[in-house]
DNA sequence: CTAATATTGGACCGATTGGTCCAATAATAT
DNA sequence: ATATTATTGGACCAATCGGTCCAATATTAG
């Protein structure tokens, strides 16, 4: 169904000569991505992109094919990086990986605007399968990161306690939205230790 | 600024006489409910709402004002219902009232569509005060509720304890989102148990 | 030089948005 | 009968939506 072979993500992927890019296409992806993640995808209008990016209109589609694509690359970048954050930070949480973690997952960049995923998961999984797919990968690799930090000081039934912890703090990001107070989110996370019932 | 004194919620109270409304109101905010509830706030056109709720477009803003008022009664309205179906479920839990609140927390009657509270929340909540507001007080109550059921077994710190069940609950409505298949998230909210550090 | 590509900016498109207005009609009260 | 209100359905509005197209220009490789 697609017009020509492309290199994956990409609508042109120019060898010979001619005039070459003179906008960053990862620093513009970027500025979609917060575009994206402040407004959600259907609020964010092209109009708003394209300012955002510096773009004009043309180079906009000519680059990006359309608002779709884009975001679905935005996000999908967004979801990459934030896994290789989420393992950094499990690697260097000294003696409390798990609640290293937690912060992190509850605390996202993005301050009030929450996570991303998890704002694009509610808006559009139930109507988009690709955002339901890579949401659910992400979820699940939460899931591996929280386990494998689990691990060694806990032999079994890891997995559950894993997607529990996980739930915890992802559910935290709606009392952000709510605008409750960053220092009762934190206590609340910090206190709850999981207990798994055989 | 309103143009009128008028009871609350209602753009027209009519007193004298003059043809009654054909029309039941709370069936059709139910109607309206169900449409913001499976597409969310911005989605939902105008049109969709009419349609659903069998109105015409006159009608439809000669009784509800706009969108955007229909939307905050709605919202109101699913709260109240929703914080009143969750105190039902506290108080015929049985031996595991905790345990029953989660489960319908977690499971909510819009099926994958989740909370629509905490849906609206994600989607508007930075953007719009009143959705904000609305969001802090509904999770507050669902504190209340939990910490409630809680007490009875458990002295101390029963609210950071229900702040963290309530969130648990409130993240696995993201795996719904996502797809993830009831049965796993059933079992790990039901194996899931908090202890709660000092 | 030429050919090829990128960039810009704006005109333009059909469709849809939330919202208003109106004329005709129907049902109620006094 | 008259006044009042509800209801309908569609015309209509300005604004915005995502997306296409084009002409002009700039920059590269050969």
């Amino acid at each position: 169904m697609s017009k020509e072979t492309h290199a994956v993500g990409d609508i042109k992927s120019p060898a010979g000569p001619g005039r070459p890019r003179a906008f960053d296409e990862a620093e513009a992806l970027e500025k979609a991505l917060c575009v994206f993640w402040h407004k959600g995808y259907e609020t964010a209008s092209v109009d708003d992109l394209t300012k955002a990016m510096g773009l004009s209109r043309s180079s906009f589609y000519g680059t990006f094919g359309n608002k779709q694509a884009l975001f679905h690359k935005a996000l999908r970048h967004y979801s990459r990086r934030g896994l290789k954050n989420l393992r950094d930070v499990a690697d260097a949480g000294g003696n409390d990986p798990v609640g290293a973690i937690m912060e992190a997952l509850a605390n996202p960049q993005g301050g009030r605007d929450g996570c991303m995923l998890i704002n694009c998961l509610t808006e559009l999984a139930p109507h988009d399968d690709e955002v339901a797919a890579l949401g659910r990968q992400h979820l699940e690799s939460i899931d591996e990161i929280i386990a494998r930090a689990l691990e060694p000081s806990d032999p079994g039934q890891v997995l559950d306690k894993a997607r529990a912890y996980a739930s915890l703090a992802i559910g935290t990001l709606a009392l952000r939205k709510a605008g409750v107070p960053d220092e009762q989110i934190s206590q609340t996370l910090k206190q709850a230790r999981l207990v798994i019932s055989p």
